[in-house]
DNA sequence: TAGATTGTTAATCGATTAACAATC
DNA sequence: TAGATTGTTAATCGATTAACAATC
């Protein structure tokens, strides 16, 4: 009998545990409780020992967490505790910020290749790495292996590149084309579009 | 007896029920339904005709909806009828390229003014917008009336200038730093971090 | 009319919270 | 030992879905 499966939104929480225990790490602390927890990221405790419990016991009765530890077995149930290789296609000004983002790589990600459409731009490098045309986006990808893709292109062509990554063998996809995508089971879609954030928050505000 | 709020979780759903209906519109359609939205977003129809009926009827039994008529009520709905003036604040490489994006205004959404506290940057502009200081920033944004704010400034400068923002009447803020941060009630924040994304998908794709 | 689709109800499903024994 | 905090259970709370009468 398989074990039931771990609730997606829990798995959604952890890397924000894992993100206030690096900070904590940064500050200098070593131990930490699911109350300060918390604190910190305004949800309730009991919900941060449940999550916890899914995975197994890491904690300490009476004293709380060790805060180097758990976030080692926080980067391991979720994979980081290796680096990623992440494509990143369309080197607009968005995709060019991202690009030159530093945070990544210590969160374990490192932006491996870059493909844009635009003659202007292919051979151009980015922090020493030139911008491929997507003709050989898919061959590339393919044998570099690479499983994580970074979506920054128009809305009109997000459907079609969509298709050429997850054909070249991508399973993650974090499409920021402000666009709803379609991919075949067990391929994995996270989407992020400011203007959907700001609308829900109008909501809320409305009565100037 | 005041009526029940509508749960928080439906009014998120309502910016990209909005974003959907856009592309219809967009493509030269007229009328939907439920199912072909729910198509579209991959969710139940069952779940579109429930959320939207939190606040109305705006479909007819056996036609579905009437396209641009939805759009405009829900744009009402999320008080997106209208233009927001947005405060950015941060001009590093993604800064700039919020500050550059074009799709913002048709989504009810613009930027009005641009912070940062470094100097050689303070004087440039930007889409004919000055840089201005973070000194001035909050009488600023006052006496303009400014109630939404982007940030995009460093981790270790994201809580003190929340704080501002707070103090200078900011009701929404849409926080790009890699960390939590804390508001008084009544300020809504919503928070884009993409690395969150790709650690929530690694999960599901560890055994290489 | 026949076919389609809404809006709504009740049932189901799943997530969160409160509480506490165990124990450091 | 006394105080604190975990891991877990059961209860509560809330969200989703299935089903269908109403009706275009």
């Amino acid at each position: 009998m398989r074990p039931n499966p771990v609730p997606d939104i829990v798995i959604g929480r952890l890397p924000l545990y894992l993100r206030a225990l690096g900070q904590m790490k940064a500050e200098g602390n070593t131990v930490t409780s699911s109350h300060e927890l918390a604190g910190r990221l305004g949800i309730s405790s009991a919900q941060i020992r449940k999550d916890l419990s899914q995975f197994g016991e890491f904690g300490k009765q009476g004293t709380g967490y060790n805060i180097a530890f758990l976030r080692e077995q926080i980067q391991r149930i979720l994979g980081v505790d290796r680096t990623w290789d992440v494509a990143l296609i369309g080197l607009g000004d968005l995709g060019r910020a991202l690009a030159h983002y530093g945070g990544f790589l210590r969160r374990g990600f490192q932006i491996c290749a870059l493909y844009d459409t635009d003659p202007e731009k292919i051979g151009q490098s980015i922090r020493d790495m030139p911008i491929q045309s997507m003709e050989t986006m898919a061959a590339d990808i393919r044998r570099k292996n690479i499983k994580i893709a970074m979506l920054a292109v128009p809305l009109s062509a997000a459907q079609e590149v969509v298709d050429e990554l997850v054909g070249a063998g991508v399973v993650a996809i974090l499409n920021y084309a402000p666009t709803s995508i379609t991919v075949p089971e067990g391929v994995h879609v996270q989407q992020i579009d400011p203007a959907l954030h700001l609308q829900h928050m109008t909501y809320y505000i409305k009565p100037d």
